[in-house]
DNA sequence: TTCATTAACGCAACCAAGTTGCATTAAATT
DNA sequence: AATTTAATGCAACTTGGTTGCGTTAATGAA
């Protein structure tokens, strides 16, 4: 079992995230937060929220985790096959919508696909 | 410039990845050259060798930082827009060698795509 | 073959991301 | 209001990776 109480930690995380589609950082969380929250229930709070369903997370570019609040992907077993797209102009990381699919030589047997797109955002190109 | 000498750090290393297409972290490579390398030497050799576009380097699923010899991508300049394969049973990761096509809404400019599957491998499988 | 140059190395110390143990605080339930 | 225990804060730690600096050794010239 994940969240169990409404804590301050819990309201303010989901607040930074907003209903924006903008994936997250522990630290960029911290710097939103203020000096209010501490590192690790930070990181205890988006371990519960990810086994709960509420957000996902995967690595990004610079090897660090991400989290980004689930809004096409819902219910307690789901997959996150959508891509990340990470802008180099602004320097954000954000869900998109579209599903991927792509196929592999048939000696594999894909579970998961995870992607991540670099370039510029719709707001920068 | 990137590496320049022909020094046993350097000939260790790309001994360690030999001519498979497997992805190492750093950890990896310390582990398989033994005692002899400094771990120092394996971060800045690898550096160097990316830069040579001899390996390249993605992030793993656990948020630590792959390197794999550049194959079917060549030159000094090149993308590598191949998948990378990260088995579930004998906790390999590997480049595939099939390019991956996948079309994004045309508001963004997508100048890098990287893609990491997860499943199982032939020998798994 | 020896010598000079400087790329590459090893070490220690450091930074950043993330985790753990434990004592304390505060939601939720009675 | 009292009780239970989820959640927190702190300190200490682990792992991945970087930096400064003095030393070593690959390479090219003499």
């Amino acid at each position: 079992m994940g969240v169990q109480r409404q804590t301050k930690s819990l309201t303010g995380i989901l607040a930074a995230f907003g209903d924006s589609r903008e994936a997250l950082s522990a630290r960029m969380l911290l710097g939103r937060l203020g000096e209010g929250v501490n590192k690790t229930t930070v990181y205890r709070l988006l371990d519960r929220l990810e086994e709960d369903g509420v957000v996902h997370s995967f690595a990004g570019e610079d090897s660090v985790k991400y989290y980004a609040r689930c809004r096409s992907c819902s219910g307690p077993d789901h997959v996150h096959n959508h891509p990340h797209f990470h802008c180099v102009s602004c320097n954000t990381v954000r869900c998109l919508d579209q599903e991927v699919e792509l196929s592999v030589s048939g000696k594999f047997k894909v579970m998961e696909a995870q992607v991540l797109l670099k370039g510029q955002c719709e707001s920068c190109a």
